[in-house]
Parts: structure tokens; sequence; C-alpha cells
RNA sequence: GCCCCCGUAGCUCAGCUGGAUAGAGCGUCGGACUUCUAAUCCGAGGGUCGCAGGUUCGAAUCCUGCCGGGGGCGCCA
């Protein structure tokens, strides 16, 4: 039986309740099947007498007695499921849960094994994610680990979640910032003043010398742009890796132009008739599509936009085939999203297949002191520096707890501090502790509960076993909401919870070694199931679940 | 001026496609280790959900206006 099978089991008795006093017909929107804010209010509770008060003509509490009524034919007697049904409050129907329904419920968990997630969506789609992108001159700085670390959950949510989902870096290995780049490595080489605008970046000497000592003519601007770029590149690939990331593809915008894909796109546009020619340059009417100024593809000079490649970028995802293209961007880009969205519509797309995602800026505090992120400056903290302070998991956690579109500060010093109070342990801690207890049972010769009868166990059920398995039922939905949110955060607000109820059901129950066999059967089965959820629930965010700690 | 994000406990933030007495972590204060990991747990204190209207059975949540903070508004990328 799945998991989630305990869930609409109610569900669909709900619905069915509401339906019947509709003559069948179903009541729009959905019932809902909630958590009631206080224990003492039920197991769960739902609005539906509110929602249907007003098409039956009668008072919601007067309704909810009716559905009372049919609830209780439903799910109790026979069924066995319900305890009762109380009317509370406005018009709320709140169900009592019988010890049987939890006991099935937990069965449910355990047989469903490592596979607590959701069912896979009915509607799958082939989903490219584009993240980090960071420009090729310098070390991944923390604001790209963020982008990272939500751009890779997301994926992760998605995946989970039934979808094709590819990773996709896209290097701005063409343009002005690159020919920047080599004339400050050049510079350095030569020990000369940097350019205008150079980057100034320690990391920039090192490169020099790399670059010299693969004897590279310091005077050879292009060798040295491409020998750079591809140092970085390799450079950036190295840190995301140690982070955790894998890109699926590494697209190379210099490719693009090579083959010709910016001019048959530029043709393509033409063709529609959206450009036009204005004081030497061409532009694009992107505010025929929403967006609140024309755009220059082709400046006068005769050199293209950082758009045009990049209209030719998305032209490209969509023939690859993918339906929807999804694009974590840096706050400094939103101002961006208005023209690439309509430039895609102009292409003759579907606007609505492109979807832009905001993430806010992250702030590595120190003493009290935002550290500046210029890589220009090159006074910046770079992801390996934080890693190397704070470790993966800690910074994963830190830089995905808050909603991507919150500005996050990271205090180092307190995270160093207090690396022991991190809420990222605290749910690591869980999962180490369960694995302690599963250990401990092994050594006492208990067997582990791959499975459990529903039946097995007459002694009834502690409070905080209830609220565990409550929480438990919950993964599917929440890693639903996540993944339908781009959400990640949920997801630790979520394992805080699992983590929070697995605390209080240790300190209630003795597990190896409980009064009774069925009992401690039965504790076992919830500690499996806790573990994978918590690992599970990890897994999403990419942080690791130990075993010991 | 226009666009986007934010404004909720001392601090950092969840909750925002409407539900009951608004939550968590940190910090403060007070308790709990002869018991499966005390990196834990229990308790206390802490709130005009920026302000004002509106929508309705019901608003932190939706709508309008205003105030405050951040970011963006280039023939840069």
């Amino acid at each position: 039986m799945p998991p989630t099978d305990s869930i609409a089991e109610l569900q669909g008795a709900v619905e069915d309740a509401a339906k019947a006093l509709r003559d069948g017909e179903p009541t729009e929107p959905a019932p809902t099947l909630d958590r009631p804010p206080k224990p003492d209010l039920g197991d769960y509770s739902s609005n539906a007498a509110m929602l249907l008060a007003g098409s039956l003509g009668d008072n919601p509490r007067a309704v909810a007695e009716r559905l009372r009524g049919e609830l209780e034919g439903r799910l109790g007697g026979a069924a066995g499921s319900l305890d009762r049904v109380e009317v509370a409050g406005p018009g709320f129907v709140n169900l009592f849960l019988s010890d049987a329904w939890y006991r099935r419920a937990l069965a449910g968990l355990v047989a469903a094994g490592e596979d607590l997630g959701p069912a896979p969506t009915a509607t799958p789609e082939r989903i490219l994610v584009e993240f980090v992108s960071a420009n090729p001159t310098g070390p991944l700085h923390v604001g790209g680990g963020r982008g990272a670390a939500y751009g890779d959950a997301v994926v992760r949510l998605l995946s989970a979640i039934g979808h094709e989902v590819e990773r996709e870096y896209y290097i701005n290995d063409a343009g002005s910032q690159v020919t920047n780049f080599a004339a400050s490595i050049s510079a350095r080489m030569q020990g000369e003043e940097l350019p205008e605008n150079g980057y100034q970046g320690e990391y920039v000497v090192e490169l020099g010398k790399e670059i010299a000592a693969a004897g590279i003519d310091p005077g050879d601007l292009e060798a040295v742009g491409d020998r750079g770029i591809e140092l970085m590149i390799g450079q950036v690939r190295a840190t995301l890796s140690r982070f955790g990331v894998e890109m699926d593809t590494w697209f190379s915008e210099r490719s693009l132009v090579e083959r010709g894909d910016v001019d048959s796109s530029l043709a393509k546009l033409d063709a529609s008739g959206h450009t036009y020619r204005h004081e030497g340059a061409l532009w694009l009417r992107t505010t025929e599509f929403g967006d609140d100024k024309d755009r220059v593809l082709i400046r006068s000079d005769g050199e293209p936009t950082y758009l045009m490649p990049d209209i030719a970028y998305h032209w490209d995802k969509l023939e690859r085939g993918f339906g929807r293209l999804v694009d974590v961007l840096g706050a400094d880009h939103h101002g961006y999203v208005a023209r690439l969205r309509a430039s895609i519509e102009a292409l003759g797309a579907d606007p609505g297949s492109f979807e832009a995602l905001i993430m806010s800026l992250v702030h590595i505090v120190e003493d009290g002191q935002r550290a500046q992120m210029s890589k220009r400056r090159g006074d910046f903290v770079s992801l390996d520096d934080l890693i190397d302070d704070i470790g993966v998991d800690a910074a994963r956690w830190f830089m995905l707890w808050r909603s991507h579109e919150t500005t996050v500060d990271i205090d180092l010093a307190l995270a160093r501090k207090q690396a022991s109070d991190n809420p990222v342990y605290y749910v690591q801690y869980a999962h180490a502790r369960i694995a302690s207890i599963l250990r401990k049972a092994a050594e006492e010769g208990s067997e582990m509960p791959e499975s459990v009868d529903a039946v097995e166990r007459s002694e009834p059920l502690a409070v905080s076993e209830k609220a565990l398995i409550k929480r438990l039922l919950e993964f599917p939905h929440e890693v639903h909401e996540a993944a339908a949110r781009r959400a990640p955060h949920r997801i630790c607000a979520y394992s805080t919870a699992v983590a929070a109820d697995f605390h209080a059901f240790y300190r209630d129950c003795q597990v190896v070694g409980a009064e009774g066999e069925a009992v401690e059967r039965s504790r076992l089965a919830l500690c499996l199931a806790t573990k994978r959820t918590i690992a599970g629930a990890l897994g999403l965010l990419g942080i690791s679940a130990p075993e010991r700690m």
C-alpha cells in the first residue's frame, strides 16, 4: 500500500461526503484536508462545510453536522478509521482518527521502502534548467554558489515529481568581457598597468603565470583569452563538483556564433517583421510583447548586443526539444527577463515555456560587516573559501533555507562558532540518532521490520508516535508543493519539522526494548521510515545524511 | 519617474493560489543526562503581521492607495 493511500482515503471520504450533499456534484474548489492548529482539534480538519454553505443555502455549522453523518458512515464503523468527528469553530469538520488508521498508515510507510516521495506527475515535461552561468572571468563566488545550490535543488525537485530535467551552464566566452579579461591577464604577465575596468583579482596573476608556463605569448590576446577562459571554466567546474553540482551540458556562447545560429535567429526575427532600423542600429520591437521599450539587437557599429546571442541560445534550447526553459538568474538580471521573454515570443515560440527564477543576493558577513563581492576589484568571497570554512552541507543549507527571492546573510563567525547549533546539524543529528538506534537494535538481535502487520500491535500509540507518522505522511505533498513553487526552502522547513517530531518521539518512546515485541517492531518501523524520509528530504537539497555524528 | 523583491517576536526569517488562538531558529531566562547519541528535550517571556481603505461568513494571505528598505532601468554584459 503506497504511503499516500492513508491520506487519499481521508481526502476521498471528505470529497464523497461533500458530493453526497450536492447530489453527486463535486465541490469547487476541492475541500481542504489540513492539520488543525491545535492537537485537541483533531488529526485532520476540512473546510468543506464552509465551501458548501453558500450553494446549499444553509449555515456552515449545520452543513458541517450533515457532513459529520456522512463521514461517520464512510470512515467509521467497519472501516474502523475513525474515532469521532467534531464540528468546531465557524464550521470546521474535525476528524479524530483511530489507532487502527495510524497502524495502517505506518504499515504503508514501511512497505513503500525508499520510495516515499510523491507519485509522478501526470503531465511530465522535458525541462532545461540553466543556472550559475557565471562569466568565466573569475572564480565562482558565493552569489554563484547560491544560484548553484538553488538551481541544483530545483532540478532535484522537478525530477522527483517525474519531469525529465537537465542542468546546463551557459559559458559567456564571446564578447567584450573576454577581451577585457585577456587584456588583464596579458598586463599581469608583462607587469604592466591593468586596463581601465580590468580584472584586479590576485587569481589573474596566477592565471598569467600558468599561461606563461604553457609558452603562450602575452601579446597574443586571443590565445591568452582562450587559455584563460579554459582554465577558469576548469576551476568553476571543480568548485561546482565539490559543491555536489554536476552539469549535464556546458554550453558555449562562442559555439553558437561559430555555427551561425546567431545569424539564423536574426534572419528569423527579420523575417517575422518585428525588427526595424533606427539611427544605424537594428532594433527588435519587444514592446509588442510586453517589454517597456524596444531593444537593440545590432549596435550601430555592427556588433551584436548581449541580447542577440541569448535569443539564439534560447531558440536552440527549444529546438533541442525542451518544453520548458527555466533560467536561474541573479537579481541584477531581472530587468533583462521581459526583453528575453518578448524575444522568444517574437520568434514565434510560446512565451509561457520560458520561466525566469530570480535569485536575491547572498551576503557573507564577517565581524558584523558585509564582504564586498565585486569581481573586478577582486575582493569577494569565493565559494571555495566558504566551503573550506563551513563545509558543503552547511553552505548548501544556508543558501537554501530561505526563499530564493529573499536576501540571505551568512555570518561566518556565527556559522563557525555555532556549528553545533546549526539547523542542518539538527536534522542530520536526527538521522544519525536513528541510525544509532537501528544499530543498537541489530546488536540486540532485533530484526529490521521491512514490513509490519497493521493489526499486530494492540497497545495504543503515543501522541508523539502519531504526530511523527502524520508528519511523514506529508512528505509527498511537501515535495510536490516545493517543486511546483520552485521552493526548496520548504524542504528545509519540512526536514526540521520531521527532526523535531522525531526528537519528541525519542523522548517519549523507548524503541529498543520497548514493552511488548509488537510495540518495539512498530517503533523500529517508524524509525526506519523516518530515517528514509530525512535522507530523502536532505537528498533533495544535496545535503548528506550521516550514519554517525 | 517606471519595473521587480522585501516590510511578520529583540535578531534572521517561514507562513502569502483566503480558514480556527500567526509559527520556527537564534538570542534571553528557568529546568532535564544511572535509560536506544544532551549536536537533544521541557518550560517562560516576547506580536498594532509597515499604514489606511476595500472584497467576504472569514484577510498576514486577494485588490487599491500610501510609507519605508533593497535591486534594476545602456547601441554594457
